[in-house]
DNA sequence: CTATAAGTTGAAGTCGACTCCAAGTCAAGG
DNA sequence: CCTTGACTTGGAGTCGACTTCAACTTATAG
């Protein structure tokens, strides 16, 4: 119904985030299709070119490397996943590998919340039950999942005998 | 009560997941104190340099970057935080870091969702209840703090009229 | 007509984080 | 005594992801 609008590089690194060079070094890898042009040679972006942006800004968020990204951007344009078993397979694994990942980051909040309660009481020595300091820090219940290894430098700050 | 046990630049490298090249950089570059030497000039380690080590392969998977990481290093060890208020404030900021982290791969998440759900249901144009359908996976109510803009991308595979 | 702004290109340079290498030391086994 | 293995060192090389550069084109405003 409406003219499909269009942006131009400047514009489009303005919503994305991404700088104007670093968008053309992401066509120059192909990451990006290679945009369209006006008569002068100055790229045109769409809404959905700028969509595909913020995809690879969000997926990078997620330290995943670029070259990495390439068959998720597939997935982003019309691909119906379930038509290609190996592209399900890859979504669901790199969900998996996602979940762990805020298990990490959620892990690296506790320490710190403990770090900044630790501040606040001041314990000397004598245990602590740190399940029971994780545990009441909000509501939400979660699995729990911290790996004891993992789990490990809570104990150093916990004893810290030294 | 009992020795304080010690190992070997390869066992610390086994546990920690850190290769032995990396430890040895790390100790170059000063993100890890000196090691401490056997008569023979080898590395030793003991479980404290080990949870060290570990929190700097935590924070890795958070993204930060080493340099970013010292400030970390020292509460791990035995600073009181509450006394270096800037450490507070920057433990402080670090949690709201990681926070907006968080969302940002809970999006990805279910961006994937989305995706795997189309690739089964399989629906043609029609717009239909993002909210919705974000809403039903997970126990978790959660404040659903998606930015309008970041949730862009999920709009092009909702139509992607193409 | 000229200056300014906004873009283009290909190539080179930078930076963080490793990763590898050569040359050497030391201890134990055959 | 020689070899093997586990380490040491300093320095060089690699790799991913930009970032900067020089030279150029094109459009608009004064």
């Amino acid at each position: 119904m409406k003219e499909e609008q269009s942006y131009t590089i400047k514009q489009t690194a303005e919503q994305t985030g991404i700088t104007e060079d670093t968008i053309r070094y992401y066509e120059k890898i192909a990451l990006l299709p290679r945009a369209e042009r006006k008569d002068n040679g100055h790229r045109i972006y769409r809404q959905e070119d700028i969509n595909t942006i913020q995809l690879i800004a969000c997926l990078k968020k997620t330290g995943m490397p670029l070259e990495e990204m390439r068959p998720f951007l597939a997935v982003s344009a019309d691909t119906d996943p379930a038509e290609y078993p190996e592209l399900v397979e890859l979504l669901t694994s790199h969900r998996k590998n996602i979940l762990s990942q805020i298990a990490s980051l959620q892990q690296v909040v506790d320490f710190i919340d403990m770090k900044l309660e630790e501040g606040r009481y001041r314990w000397d020595c004598s245990d602590v039950d740190l399940d029971g300091l994780l545990e009441k820090r909000m509501g939400e219940p979660k699995p729990k999942s911290v790996s004891p290894v993992e789990m490990s430098y809570f104990s150093v700050s916990a004893k810290a005998g030294r």
